[in-house]
DNA sequence: TGTGAATATTCGGTATTTCGAATATACTGT
DNA sequence: ACAGTATATTCGAAATACCGAATATTCACA
C-alpha cells in the first residue's frame, strides 16, 4: 500500500485519538447538531470545544454547515460510523484485555492527578 | 457511552495513529511475523520498529509469541482489519478531500525537513 | 561458559498535543 | 452603529510522542 493512503489512515486516527473527540462524533451519530448543543453535552470549555471540532474539521471526520448564528457539524462519512460500531464490538470481545488497559489508564490518570494536582 | 469505552477506543485510535504503525498491522494482516521480518519489510531502524511494537503491545492492537530467538507478531483481533478496510473504502470515496489533505501533510514535512534539515 | 543473533529498553532532544485563559470574529436584532 | 450571542483563534505551559544512539536482555549453540 502506498505512503500516501497510511498517512492519510494515521492521520484520521489522530484525529479520534481523544476521548473527547469520540464523545463528539458519536453525539453526531444520528444527525447533525449545532456547536453549542455539543457544548450543553459534553459539559466542557467552549474553547476546548472548538478546539476539538477544528481538529476533526482538519482531518476531514466532520463538515461544518453555517446556519445563521449558528454552525451545525455533522459526520462526513457514515464509514467512520462504521468503525466506532466495530470498535464497540471489540470492545466486548476482549473485555478481559481491556479491562486491564483501563485500569492501566486509570491508574496513570490518578498519578497525573496528584503529581499535578489542580 | 460511558467515559472507560471511550477512552478505550481513543487508546486503539492512539495505537494507530502513526504511518509506520499502520505499516506493520498491514504486514501482519495475513499473518503473523517475526520482529526481524517487520524490521527488514519496513526498512527502518531496529530499535525504532521496537518502539512501535511495544506501543502496539501496549494498546493491545498486537500479541507476540516467543519462539526461540525470535518474537512472532499477530493481530490480536480481526476487527482492527475490518477497520482498516472500511477505512481504504472511504480514502477512496473522499478522493478529493484526501488529496487535499495530503498535499497539506506533505507541505507539513517539507517545512519540518527545511527547518531542521538531517 | 562464551559468542553471536534477535529483540527490547533507556536516554536525550525536538516536535506535537492538550488545556485554560484571553481575545477575536461573525452574525442577529434593535 | 451597537449590544449580545455563537463560535473560532491565539498564546503559554505542561504532558506526551517520536526518533536515533547506546545499551541491555534473551536465547541458541559451539
Amino acid at each position: 500500500m502506498s505512503d500516501a493512503l497510511r498517512r492519510f489512515k494515521s492521520e484520521i486516527f489522530q484525529g479520534l485519538a481523544n476521548p473527547t473527540r469520540i464523545a463528539i462524533v458519536e453525539l453526531l451519530r444520528d444527525g447533525e447538531l449545532p456547536a453549542g448543543k455539543l457544548i450543553e453535552k459534553l459539559g466542557i470549555e467552549q474553547a476546548n470545544v472548538s478546539q476539538h471540532l477544528s481538529v476533526l474539521r482538519a482531518k476531514q471526520i466532520v463538515v461544518s454547515r453555517k446556519a445563521g448564528n449558528q454552525v451545525f457539524y455533522s459526520i462526513r462519512d457514515h464509514a467512520l460510523i462504521e468503525v466506532l460500531d466495530i470498535l464497540r464490538r471489540y470492545f466486548y470481545s476482549q473485555l478481559s484485555g481491556a479491562v486491564s488497559m483501563l485500569k492501566e489508564a486509570a491508574r496513570q490518570e490518578q498519578k497525573a492527578r496528584t503529581t499535578t494536582p489542580r
